[in-house]
DNA sequence: GTTTTTTTTTAACTTAAGTGAACGAAATTA
DNA sequence: TAATTTCGTTCACTTAAGTTAAAAAAAAAC
């Protein structure tokens, strides 16, 4: 289980085995099943996740509706707003596969840091990285239309249209579930032509 | 001038003199007037961002068309796309205004980062905070229609809507120039009722 | 200070998303 | 397995954004 976690971690730097000892002696790693809630609005939390398998969502409740913005699967990491900024928070996180996930808080992070400073690097690659991803696909989400975004996220993960239920989907286009529905239907009967 | 990077950097972290000294004598320091191209589609470029003081903006070019997708105004940074990942960048960067910005490559960092392992630790945070932030734009993006991301913006950064030309943020909002006037006179017309 | 260019607004028309309701399918629960 | 809830799709209707074109306003260039 942790070896997903090493041979992601190897892409970037390499791992003692002193330090990967020292890693799973924090023991962050953890399994968590479909339909847990992780964090709740209005709950405080120092933990931030990051997935090995399986998908976790947030979302938020406006007006009693779900408004599904990010999926987080295989290898992708999430620090919650409310701990970067010590706040309630204003989304649920729940998991809606079965997921492995680690779960570190800032104090964890720092004790390793002062441990193995290259961690530290590490995380500002990995952030700064994330960063950049984050910013490119904002950039694309403004620039095209609902229906571009569903076929763009075809191509780019073909998986998360499977996995995830439609309604979530929809919102995470910036749309309601009946203009997915339409939206499909649209494009089906445009490839028959 | 690079006081106000300093104040700004003293919010995180408490500087010496010698440590301020070493990030004057790297020559970060620059002046760009108004219209300047930082960045081109196609080029590749090591530069990073950090505005002291006026306006830059990121946009593509999509057939024919220009499409801004961020601004950066007063203490907000920037690390391109392009920078991250090593690849021709795929938008411009250009000042809208006169514009005072520091200028910085990855390997200046990482000679500072030696230096004054502190800065590596400033750069992580920084980075995660914008990341988080980042994250929660997203999430409203997403969630509003254009005109509550609109009244939103009235809201959260007047400033923008009075110092970058219309056009600029019609896409800054996911929209065409025609239907942000639109909705600006929708909601006038509304306000009078 | 006038001309030229760019930007913003307005309008008419088209296309697509939002809304509310209904229906069948699927999943959950009893 | 039957009952119930949740989910996905379809429909008719409303609202708003995209498109094309033109005019007005503002800014830039001469």
């Amino acid at each position: 289980m942790q070896d997903l976690l090493f041979n992601f971690l190897s892409k970037y730097v390499t791992l003692t085995e002193e330090e990967k000892k020292a890693i799973i002696s924090l023991d962050i790693f953890h399994s968590v099943k479909k339909g847990t809630t992780l964090l709740k609005e209005g709950q405080k939390s120092n933990d931030g996740y990051f997935v090995l398998k399986g998908c976790i969502r947030t979302y938020y409740i406006i007006d009693g509706e779900e408004k599904t913005t990010a999926f987080y699967t295989e290898m992708e990491g999430l620090t919650p707003h409310c701990v970067v900024d010590k706040t309630p928070s204003q989304y649920y996180i729940s998991c809606i596969e079965d997921t492995i996930l680690t779960v570190a808080n800032p104090e964890m992070e720092v004790e390793i840091f002062n441990k193995f400073p290259k961690f530290e690097t590490l995380c500002r690659i990995l952030s700064e990285e994330l960063l950049a991803k984050q910013q490119f696909n904002f950039d694309e989400f403004k620039i095209s239309s609902p229906e571009q975004r569903y076929l763009n996220l075809l191509q780019k993960r073909p998986d998360l249209i499977q996995r995830v239920p439609q309604h979530q989907l929809a919102s995470y286009l910036g749309i309601k579930p009946q203009s997915l529905s339409r939206l499909k239907a649209r494009i089906l009967e445009k490839s028959k032509e």
